[in-house]
DNA sequence: TGCAAAATGTTGCAATTGCAACAAGATAGT
DNA sequence: ACTATCTTGTTGCAATTGCAACATTTTGCA
């Protein structure tokens, strides 16, 4: 997975920070960036620590929606964050990097390589961005739950080019991913299991099936 | 909105076209364009003409994912069509340029102020793009047939700085962006109506109501 | 203009789903 | 090591939803 300054030498990532409108800022444990960001368009960079995008609903109902980590991107633009019902809190202390969007689209560093790979590292992050996005959309928009998982299933076998899936999350995350109630996907993964479709042993589900 | 030529000559798109490993095809109405482009990762441009992508799923339903009018962008990486449910139809004559997308990433142009424009375009297209998905993501999450449609109708109204929505499709169309049983929409937008929470006139939709 | 195809509206019904309310197990922080 | 918090599993039940089957209207095209 590219990173954002991949192929740039420190020295050149320092002379980039300083030709686009950058800040860096600190925050302690479970405080929010949003009061700092909200303001412009902007792109953030995790540069050390690890913070979590949370919804948070009317209902004051939580979730994770996405996990920062070292390196990790996040912007306005990008991440929803011009909804109030988003708000980024770090999860332990958390060096930020922050990119004023506008600068980056209108710098006056055209012709510098490191620029040039700056944009060229950002594209390809975007571009997987949007490869993740069509990923979930294409598991959510299936019609019944059991759908849903056996799409997800699917395509995670087919990336990791095995029929033993390990979650990235717990089921609880599974199924805000998959935008289902946690229960219901929780009596369908009985339901599969009893018809010998899967096993399941703590995070690892082993597909019985060849194609479905 | 941002198209992909934006702020370069065509003399300089020519120059351009020339440096990145291009070609341009031509698709008579109703002709696939996947047997041409489904080999490598590539970037492809309407250039004139119109074409839909289409998924057809394993009962033979076909969907509309998205328009491809004049300038529109798709791609391998950006446009689900490494799926074999996915195809893009040209709907009359229609002119598309090919671009192999690793010769944006390893263009040897770095130097060159039109290519600069060229990713910056690209960029801030593909952000768009992130946004977009975002937003239906954001609809598509909400639990109730209910709650997608007033989600939907905030997201419009907002968007429009208005309480009229138009909408840019059928009530069918509706129905797939929602990912929801076309009947069962029909039926909800006839209870928000009786419920006094919406008027319909045609692809017009009226809010009567001033926040949810 | 006329005709075929697509879009719309409606309804009954069965299947799926979300929700509430638990109990039990795992995990993390002090 | 203890305790509060988070995660998991289960079940009944009511509400929501998808689907099938139709009639009607609108649209696009030859």
């Amino acid at each position: 997975m590219i990173q954002i300054f991949d192929n740039i030498s420190v020295k050149n990532r320092l002379k980039l920070l300083n030709i686009l409108e950058t800040h860096t800022l600190h925050f302690q444990k479970n405080n929010s960036f949003l009061p700092y960001i909200s303001k412009d368009n902007i792109i953030g960079i995790i540069k050390t620590g690890y913070a979590q995008i949370i919804r948070t609903d009317h209902n004051g109902n939580r979730t994770i929606i996405e996990e920062l980590e070292e390196n990790a991107l996040f912007g306005t633009e990008i991440s929803s964050l011009k909804n109030r019902e988003y708000d980024i809190i770090a999860k332990e202390e958390t060096e930020v990097i922050i990119i004023d969007y506008n600068s980056i689209i209108n710098c006056s560093a055209n012709n510098k390589s490191f620029y040039n790979e700056f944009t060229k590292n950002l594209l390809q992050i975007f571009t997987a961005k949007i490869q993740e996005k069509n990923e979930r959309l294409e598991i959510i928009t299936k019609k019944t739950i059991r759908n849903k998982l056996l799409e997800y299933f699917s395509i995670m076998s087919k990336k990791h080019g095995s029929k033993h899936i390990y979650l990235p999350f717990t089921f609880t995350g599974l199924a805000d991913y998959l935008a289902i109630d946690r229960t219901a996907m929780s009596r369908e993964l009985k339901n599969l299991k009893e018809e010998g479709f899967i096993e399941i042993k703590n995070k690892r589900i082993d597909l019985l099936y060849d194609e479905y």
